[in-house]
DNA sequence: TCCTAAGTTAGAATAATTCCAGATTGCAAA
DNA sequence: TTTGCAATCTGGAATTATTCTAACTTAGGA
């Protein structure tokens, strides 16, 4: 999942985006862990040794990789968004018991059939979240 | 969609709630209407004409309701949480244009195969959530 | 190197939800 | 039918997540 900085100044700049080392900051920290987490996660991470980003900054920043399709955002609990650089397709289980989010690979559910959905509707998009217990949960009860 | 007051009644004395004339009447709400409303709409609703429930009380028998299975959540948009009164399993559609949200038939998905799965997971749920444009957006552009 | 539109900031504002502590009430049992 | 009380309701304050604002800073093209 490490990308070397050159990679991520380019895919930034390619997109439109200038390179602060806020934004930087923010998209790198997102490519570098597996978990899918909250804004309010992110900035404590950054500013974890030394104050690098103010809060409004992180946002804004989410919103910018969003609207360029840099990162996608996970709606699986309420009130809680996280945010996702992983934005190859996929799909999101959820640990009921201890909340862990793993990612599901696209091809498990690629045999979904949208051709029978009620005419009329365009299609762009479509995700499955399963809900469940993780491996760890189970074997603990 | 519509049922007695006797039946609603005693579908909420049966999951051991008390029936209180405020959550009956979110709950009376929320499986009268087709859409999803949200805590905000629900209770702008119940106060359309006299003041019957104060907004602590709408979030409560939300929670109450769903704590024991007649009320879900949907999570579609970032920072929304809407209500739904159908817990019968289905999926969701939602118009990126307009915002509008429709269920979709469980058995559209059915041939989902969750076999697949990291094996260790146990599964208890899931859902699709499918979005596009609705017919009246199509249309329109 | 300079210029400026884009980005950052602290702190205030807004919005959604929860908490609180006292008043009320549904309903089971007498 | 009354009664007792735990469950529920209430307004208002508190909390939490996010956005706004207006002044300051800066990335990067010319």
């Amino acid at each position: 999942m490490q990308q070397p900085v050159d990679q991520i100044v380019s895919t930034l700049r390619e997109k439109g985006l200038r390179v602060t080392p806020q934004r930087f900051a923010v998209y790198s920290n997102l490519l570098g862990r597996a978990d899918h987490p909250t804004a309010e996660q992110i900035l404590g991470d950054l500013n974890q040794d030394a104050p690098t980003s103010s809060q409004a900054t992180v946002y804004s920043s989410l919103q910018a990789l969003r609207d360029v399709g840099l990162v996608r955002e996970v709606l699986l609990e309420e009130g809680i968004c996280r945010y996702d650089a992983n934005v190859e397709p996929h799909h999101h289980f959820r640990c009921q018991s201890c909340g862990a989010i793993e990612d599901i690979a696209w091809e498990q559910f690629q045999s979904i059939s949208l051709s029978k959905l009620r005419p009329g509707l365009k299609v762009e998009d479509y995700e499955v979240t399963v809900r469940g217990q993780c491996e760890a949960c189970v074997t603990r009860n």
